[in-house]
DNA sequence: AATATACTTGCTGTTGACAAGCAAGTGAGT
DNA sequence: ACTCACTTGCTTGTCAACAGCAAGTATATT
């Protein structure tokens, strides 16, 4: 059933999903999605939700303990991985989180939380960098945080609305030098 | 009748805003915003480029002549003063670009090239900055203009889902340090 | 046999879209 | 000055599609 949700949502976009076609396509009838989910904002709440867990695998398994700058870079590369690997749902996770940030969506919750996990956990990684002394300890946590989930965010919106434009994997090593140079305790910066 | 059109998707977001809502609260019948704007996506289509155009405004009066970092920095200024000036327009711009994300979305070619022009125009600052030798010559022009509008873009959709949590000017003050550091030729970075 | 689970079908209110209608002009020909 | 054809701006009637709900059926479990 959130298969098929997938494949309708990448084909119609979520508006011209129906659940009458999400029901039928994974061979029921044109109720059970409602029955299931209790209604549209839910059956995406759980999509993205179910998409979200697959990519904090994929998240997990590239940065394991690292922390500081390794975490971050190793962090894009596991994205990028992700990105490569499932394609398809990539673009509907953040098909949803676009949607999501309609006000009054029912779903806004998931993406909010996800994102501000996200955040916390990016700054905690530079919290443990700066105490063991590989991360320039003139730097905001928080605020750097931000500025790298806004990066990926912003890279992925870009990507989805325009994908021969964006050079993923060019603009990820970027990054990662660009990480480097302006967070290590000892890049050369004056 | 775009007024009331803002007023209604900041409240009720772009899906629950009926086209019948907006004719009866510009003072018209429920008819109207059909008829002048021929669907739900045409008047969205209007109202985006209706903000767009007053962006651009806030960008040409803060940027100018200027180009290379300089240039950057100025429109993240800039920016910053039209989210400050004008949040619920800013807000809604970022609310009709998340919705223009779905698949078959009928105005997703306004945002397309609203953030395609916006990127040549950032890589076109670099690019004279390059050659004028204020900007560093081993970067690439179009890599960091997609990076720069993914950072505004990505910052932007995290204010608009969690306005608290972003310190909007102190990220850009942030950024715009980081720009100067990384960009310019003689910033001190080896 | 009784009950729970999984799914379907019938129905209703809302909404986007369209077409027909109407009132107030505008303008050319006489 | 008059009138007839036409345009413009807006309203109203109507329809099909859809989300959501309630009632129903069938299959499995105890």
């Amino acid at each position: 059933m959130l298969d098929a949700a997938v494949d309708l949502i990448l084909e119609h976009g979520t508006d011209k999903t129906t659940l009458a076609a999400i029901g039928e396509k994974a061979g029921y009838s044109r109720g059970l999605a409602t029955y299931r989910f209790g209604s549209k904002a839910g059956l995406f709440d759980e999509v993205c939700k179910s998409i979200s867990r697959r990519w904090l695998d994929y998240l997990n398994d590239g940065v394991g303990e690292e922390f500081g700058v390794d975490a971050m870079c190793a962090a894009l590369d596991a994205y990028f991985r992700f990105v490569s690997d499932m394609p398809r749902e990539a673009r509907v996770l953040q098909i949803l989180y676009c949607a999501a940030a309609s006000p009054k969506s029912e779903y806004q919750e998931t993406s909010v939380n996800l994102h501000q996990r996200q955040r916390d956990d990016v700054a905690e990684w530079i919290r443990l960098g700066i105490e063991n002394g590989s991360v320039r300890d003139d730097v905001n946590p928080e605020s750097v945080a931000a500025q790298y989930i806004a990066y990926i965010s912003g890279m992925t919106y870009l990507w989805l609305i325009h994908p021969t434009s964006v050079d993923f994997h060019g603009a990820n090593e970027d990054m990662k030098k660009h990480l480097k140079l302006s967070l290590r305790a000892n890049s050369g910066i004056k």
